[in-house]
RNA sequence: GCCAGGGUGGUGGAAUCGGUAGACACGAAGGACUUAAAAUCCUUUGACGCUGAAAACGUCGUGCGGGUUCGAGUCCCGCCCCUGGUACCA
């Protein structure tokens, strides 16, 4: 009978469901292994041949673990609040709740036929009220231990998706979602207090197992930097100046100071400035502007405060003020000053509006004879008095305190991380679990009535002005307060679509939970996550997120690790064949259907582990898939064959050392050798015959990669249970290495030809075998040098025969 | 601009504590089987040279130019190109 995964794969898929047999355990003795996917959204598109991936590798991963003896947590779920699906529901008039059913249940069963198999009682919907009400829950505490606030600040605003975003969903002035450049606006917002964590933040990410450029990607978001905030009084007034700096040693060669056009100093110092409505113009354009137009714009603008002036507390120099907007409103203090000799951009400004340009840091302590450019090295301070002479990095501290006994400065800490915008003015959200009382003002709601359920409506239309849908719908706005029983409004503003994933790697420890969030013994047992898999696209959004709620709930003793994710492993995208990335608007998208259908699922994920190395982008090559199931076939034959009785050393040492190939490049998501070993292994095989119990461990070590054809080869032997039930094959560690070991004899470095000698040879053994080469031996000879290698990595040696020339 | 990763046959890729470059697979060519085709199996497949042909042999070859070494895809110096991230953060 010939291989035919039709046959056999939805048999074994019902069977792996009906006898659960990738369950993981909640009490047992054995060692935890919990392997996490970043669970899908289930988009109305379906899946793609790039999703499957990153499945495809924790699941081969998975099972060999389960098989190592190992408790495997290996769980999926479907983050589907959001965007995507509502306005879907909108264009087609159908409840966003209806579509997110339909297009689970499509996932699923897409997931189901590559033989992905997940335990269904763990599976969580960040949709299901049972899930939000937990969402709410955090929310409810993080509002409580005041780091959830209300603000109305000028926010990021997408006009096409009609809400505010946040920092993080902001690419180069565009929505990160459907790339509209994104306006400022001021709405009433909910924010998160996520710089409070800031510090624990970067100083976590040490002790992580992460991808260096993705943690590197965190830092730099953070963006911490150590300096000093320095006052510059405004004379005949009694207004200053608060500018940060990380250059304090450059003060003396400070000549102007600029405020960005945000900043609220500008309307106080309104009756002192002479040329107002060219400030206010210039500032009131500068607002308006979207933040792309300003990032496009190249060279520097800005107008001079006429009559306002700001003292140098270094040196008492009155020098002018500017408003610009190469200065961030919320960066720091709005303010900088500005040291054109020792900055590019002040340098740039400073010719622009013919500024004068002190320089006060040099690298032989000599003043340059014209300064062309902007001098950022270090060096020794000159002209800046008795600072003169001293390394800048030393004379910054020395500034800094001489300044701080005057209270003109102290040293500061600033961070590019801002507060995390929560709020969305989108109907499929979370509902946000508080009640704005005419009285009581903000009130959470009580946590015995969660969860706060979205109500069902027909319209849910965005408004488009700073308000959400649910406001409309006046029946569930006007309430109760829940402290002093009056008249209240709820918030009608939802929670965006990363709150949901922000803590869902918990709750499938203990999804149906009906009292707490999550049981602490089970906590204790099955965190942290050991490995975690998903796309470097949420590099600073859903894992920046997720680690911020940790510590949150770490801090409420609820979790006991400070980090959620010990390792992370970042999947390679696939590429359309034509090389782009795959989108339904190209119309390059590979569903993965049919060619599970056409070669069945066994070869489907066969490949995927194949096409190349995990961490790298590849482009799909549909001809490839048709080499897996060549090799299925082949294997499948090859263990038809007749039982080999007699002993074959090559075989014997090769299938053991298969077994640690496999078994190390399976750890180490080297999927593609781990086959090409197997199918090295096999094409060996078949001029050799295997014994039953060789076919016994390639039948396991394939199992990972096809489990359908080998728990049917595997229960077809008479085994009464599954094959992940089984034992991985053990690995004979005293004999990895053969008896011969292959001799490189080369020519003053280059390869002239190869003998194979007995492994324990040295070099006097090496010589005479090459001496007993006729073509070789013409080589040896008087007057050279011969230097011999044995490597212990390989089944190699070296004897280079040096020729003098 | 800055940060990170990467450039290897016709293609995807393998080999990086320096040691046979091109494993494995796709594609291609030839052959066997077949009335034929598909499937399968076998052989060949980096470029060039030498040769009637083959074996054998030689030269070159891992983006480019140098260097270290008995020996470099791998290490060092200087460039070029591609991909991703980031963007006036004071």
């Amino acid at each position: 009978m010939d291989y035919e995964p039709k046959k056999i794969e939805q048999k074994w898929q019902k069977y792996w469901q009906k006898n659960n047999t990738f369950a993981a355990i909640d009490q047992t003795e054995k060692e935890k292994f919990y392997i996490l996917d970043m669970f899908p959204y289930p988009s109305g598109a379906g899946l793609h041949v790039g999703h499957p991936r990153g499945y495809t590798a924790t699941d081969f991963i998975a099972k060999m673990m389960q098989m190592k003896g190992k408790n495997v947590l290996h769980p999926m779920g479907w983050d589907a609040f959001g965007l995507p699906t509502e306005n879907y529901a909108i264009k087609n008039k159908v409840h966003p709740e209806k579509i997110t059913t339909k297009n689970i249940k499509h996932f699923k069963e897409q997931l189901e036929i590559m033989g992905l198999v997940y335990d269904p009682d763990r599976e969580i919907n960040t949709t299901d009220p049972n899930y939000y009400k937990w969402t709410q829950w955090i929310f409810l505490q993080l509002f409580k231990k005041g780091l959830a606030y209300e603000a109305e600040a000028p926010i990021n605003f997408c006009p096409s998706c009609k809400t505010g975003l946040a920092n993080e969903e902001v690419e180069n002035g565009l929505c990160e979602r459907c790339h509209t450049p994104v306006e400022r606006k001021k709405i009433r917002q909910w924010v998160l207090k996520i710089t409070a964590y800031a510090d624990r933040l970067l100083e976590d990410l040490d002790q992580l197992d992460w991808p260096q450029p993705i943690k590197e990607m965190q830092r730099n978001w953070i963006g911490k930097s150590e300096g000093a905030t320095i006052k510059f009084q405004i004379p005949n007034s009694k207004l200053q100046i608060d500018v940060f700096t990380t250059r304090p040693d450059t003060l003396f060669g400070c000549t102007y100071v600029v405020l960005a056009p945000e900043n609220e100093l500008i309307n106080n110092l309104k009756p002192q400035i002479k040329n107002w409505p060219e400030v206010e113009e210039y500032t009131n354009d500068a607002k308006n502007k979207s933040e792309l137009s300003r990032i496009e714009q190249k060279e520097k603008t800005g107008v001079k405060l006429e009559g306002v002036k700001a003292i140098n507390p270094v040196n008492n120099e009155k020098i002018p003020v500017f408003v610009a907007d190469y200065v961030l409103g919320d960066y720091a203090t709005g303010a900088i000053m500005c040291v054109p000799a020792h900055d590019e951009r002040d340098f740039e400004f400073a010719k622009k509006f013919d500024l004068p340009i002190i320089e006060v840091i040099s690298k032989t302590a000599k003043p340059q004879q014209k300064m062309e450019e902007a001098y950022a090295e270090n060096g020794y301070l000159i002209n800046s008095n008795e600072f003169n002479e001293i390394k800048n990095e030393k004379a910054k501290k020395k500034i800094i305190k001489w300044l701080k006994e005057k209270n003109l400065a102290d040293f500061t800490t600033t961070y590019k991380l801002r507060d995390w915008i929560f709020s969305r003015q989108r109907y499929w959200g979370e509902p946000i679990p508080i009640v704005h009382c005419e009285k009581c003002g903000l009130v959470p709601l009580n946590e015995k009535d969660l969860p706060l359920k979205l109500p069902h409506v027909n319209h849910y239309e965005p408004t488009g002005t700073g308000e959400s849908p649910l406001a409309g719908i006046s029946d569930w706005v006007n309430t109760t307060c829940p402290k002093c029983d009056g008249k209240a409004k709820r918030e009608t503003n939802t929670m965006p679509q990363w709150a949901g994933s922000s803590w869902y790697y918990l709750r499938y420890i203990d999804p149906k939970n009906k009292q707490k969030l999550i049981d602490g013994k089970k906590e204790k047992y099955f965190m942290p996550v050991n490995l975690y898999v998903g796309g470097a696209e949420h590099a600073v959004l859903h894992l920046l997120y997720a680690r911020f709620w940790h510590k949150v709930l770490y801090d409420l003793k609820i979790v006991s690790t400070l980090e959620p994710f010990q390792k992370l492993v970042n999947v390679g995208i696939i590429l359309a064949p034509d090389g782009k990335k795959m989108s339904k608007s190209l119309g390059n998208v590979i569903n993965p259907d049919a060619l599970i259908k056409k070669y069945g699922a066994d070869s489907f994920r066969l490949y995927e582990g194949f096409i190349g190395p995990f961490r790298e982008r590849l482009s799909w090559d549909e001809k490839g898939i048709v080499g897996a199931r060549r090799f299925l076939d082949r294997f499948y034959n090859l263990l038809k064959k007749e039982d080999r009785h007699e002993n074959n050393k090559k075989i014997e040492l090769k299938i053991n050392q298969l077994i640690e190939k496999v078994e190390n490049d399976i750890a180490d998501f080297n999927f593609n050798t781990a086959i090409s070993s197997l199918m090295e292994f096999v094409n060996l095989a078949q001029k050799n015959n295997l014994n039953k119990k060789e076919k016994e461990i390639i039948v396991k070590l394939l199992a990972p990669f096809a489990p359908h054809l080998c728990e049917e080869i595997w229960q077809e032997w008479g085994n009464k249970t599954s094959i992940f039930q089984s034992y991985w094959p053990k690995l004979d560690k005293e004999n990895l290495r053969g008896a011969e070991i292959t001799l490189i004899v080369q020519i003053n470095g280059k390869t002239r030809g190869s003998l194979k000698i007995d492994a324990n040879s040295d070099q006097k053994n090496a010589e005479n075998a090459v001496e007993k080469d006729t073509r070789l031996s013409q080589h040896l000879g008087n007057n050279q040098k011969i230097i011999f290698v044995k490597t212990p990595q390989k089944p190699i040696a070296i004897l280079n025969i040096i020729k003098k020339v």
